[in-house]
DNA sequence: CGTGAGGATTGGAACGTTCCAATTCCGGGG
DNA sequence: CCCCGGAATTGGAACGTTCCAATCCTCACG
């Protein structure tokens, strides 16, 4: 009947196309779609086949633009190369649905000007919140972003941003551990393979150098980065430069660092011991020892701050603060003799 | 002036508010905010300047719902822990800019029912192209969706419907490739660690087992999974029936084997050699042979095939097949006699 | 000084929903 | 037979854009 079919291109049916298919006013097809008991179960019936007919999908543009809410929050991660921040991820997301919002996932790929770029884009899509799965921006963006739309940074502490709420692990206090743990085991040429220059990385590095000094040792730092490429440069010029043990800046790096040795035909951890820092699940499999944080958890409590704040935009910043412990596995054993 | 400040939650500006600041119409407003050139330099520069003041932000609903068009193409992922899937995003998000797209990302955390949900709510924000990064739909559900929107499938070759596009290697003769080089190492027990109930663990046994066949060899194959625990149990029980060799699945459940075999005691490739599937670039720390496949490239290719489908959106089905080759490193070695 | 060309600007319709206020419908009580 | 109340249904405005057609201005030209 419907000639429709000529044109090449169909145009997606609406709420009006099912309700003259259906015999009722759009209204009603609105009503009866969001499932309101005030509609008669025989139109109710009618209208559900009629939209099944017609493969109607709703327009989620047009609801949200009328309803002036979209339901969703916007989440941005760091790199997704790096398997911590997917599970920090599943946290999130875990946390976001029980509430009953959907999520835009969106990733800058380590790169500022395309994670800006991304991040406006969820601004321009009206999420009702943000999560920043680690980021890159300077304080003057992350103020501006804040200022418009509920925020909350996982990964690090971030104050003196108004309206802003973070999610973190203490990272000083995290490095230490691992120092205070190569001590016990008698090493004292402990190096550290640096991050490179970001929030992080400073933070852990600072944790090394505080913990070396309270031990009364020599730092050596190392530049390095978050990942494998950089864990496998540092952890060659800390041995160069003849180190025992390494503190390497994330899990990502320590795989790295791993396979430096292994080239160098070092044995881990007879000759060299290693340990990373993050507490990511690959690591299990790796017997890589870890300064290890509770990433699921963290994504969870950082969606239920952005949720709260949803809630109530006005209450202080808040900032949690989540344990990290070390996590002995095979990559750490005594000193070499 | 504005007492609008008074309220607790301020009204986000409007195209109306900046042209009343600007004192223009709000049309000369849009233009001016879309780059057109008809707009006098004076009125341009104080349209931006209000804009700027006010923190005008667009609507990108209220303008795609007027526009009919999102700009805009989702991509689904099937598992975010799984750094190939994040290797072959690279490719899709690259090319998808080029063509000055953007990417909805969404993932169902390998569950069918989030994944159906999650896919569902791209279709309602009206993404114009679909790029499924694995899946786990079944054929009638892939069919209704390439039906209203183009889609391509990257992992496996999906046939038969229409519209469908696909990217994937060939991983019957992917695991081939594995079983000859174990053999022409000397191996004889070679055991294949298997993915589980799905299309393309299928596949990958096929292969393996015709490979087996062909060489004279009596087949071993394990219970295994996509995952590093499925590899781990299923090395376990291929050890046990006394494999030299495994063809995991994946790279992902090659990892746990190895953690599998390290547990036992046995050396790697000494007692026992494993090779992978998919060449995720962390397995060049790891030092593990894989099978690799080209990731970024299947996935610009996928971005490419979508690209062509939105402009000839009748054009018969594409399965771009590329190569896959093994990829020698330190895990497999010569059977131990 | 009138005319017209062309640039600059504007009003208003449209996109597909939601939801309020208003209308219709129906049966039962008076 | 009329009226009333409540349930069911409906029209229409609104959301924030885009873009077309129409109007307004300015100025050069005759």
């Amino acid at each position: 009947m419907s000639h429709s079919l000529a044109e090449g291109t169909r145009r997606r049916p609406t709420l009006h196309d099912v309700a003259a298919r259906a015999g009722v006013s759009k209204s009603l097809v609105s009503l009866a779609l969001q499932g309101s008991p005030k509609v008669a179960p025989a139109s109710r019936e009618a209208i559900l086949a009629a939209a099944d007919e017609l493969g109607y999908r709703p327009n989620r543009t047009a609801s949200s633009l009328v309803r002036q809410r979209t339901h969703t929050i916007g989440v941005h991660i760091l790199d997704l190369h790096n398997p911590v921040f997917a599970e920090i991820l599943d946290g999130v997301q875990e946390a976001v649905r029980s509430h009953d919002y959907s999520t835009l996932l969106v990733t800058g790929n380590a790169d500022p000007v395309t994670e800006r770029t991304e991040i406006t884009r969820l601004l321009e899509s009206r999420v009702e919140g943000l999560v920043l799965i680690a980021h890159r921006l300077s304080d003057e963006d992350l103020a501006a972003i804040a200022r418009e739309v509920p925020t909350v940074v996982v990964t690090w502490r971030t104050d003196g941003i108004a309206g802003l709420d973070s999610v973190a692990g203490d990272d000083v206090s995290g490095a230490r551990l691992a120092v205070d743990h190569f001590v016990a085991l008698g090493h004292s040429r402990i190096a550290h393979v640096s991050g490179g220059d970001n929030r992080i990385a400073r933070e852990r590095r600072a944790g090394y150098e505080s913990a070396m000094a309270d031990h009364g040792l020599d730092p050596l730092v190392v530049d390095g980065a978050f990942t494998e490429r950089g864990g496998y440069a540092g952890a060659e010029a800390a041995v160069d430069a003849g180190a025992t043990a390494l503190v390497v800046a994330n899990d990502l790096a320590a795989i790295g660092a791993l396979a430096a040795l292994r080239a160098r035909g070092l044995r881990v951890p007879g000759d060299v011991s290693v340990v990373g820092y993050d507490g990511m699940r690959l690591l299990d499999s790796l017997d890589l020892t870890t300064v290890a944080q509770p990433l699921a958890d963290m994504g969870r409590a950082a969606a239920d701050l952005l949720m709260e704040r949803i809630e109530t935009p006005d209450r202080p910043s808040t900032h949690r603060l989540v344990e990290t412990r070390l996590l002995a596995r095979g990559s750490s054993g005594p000193a070499p003799t």
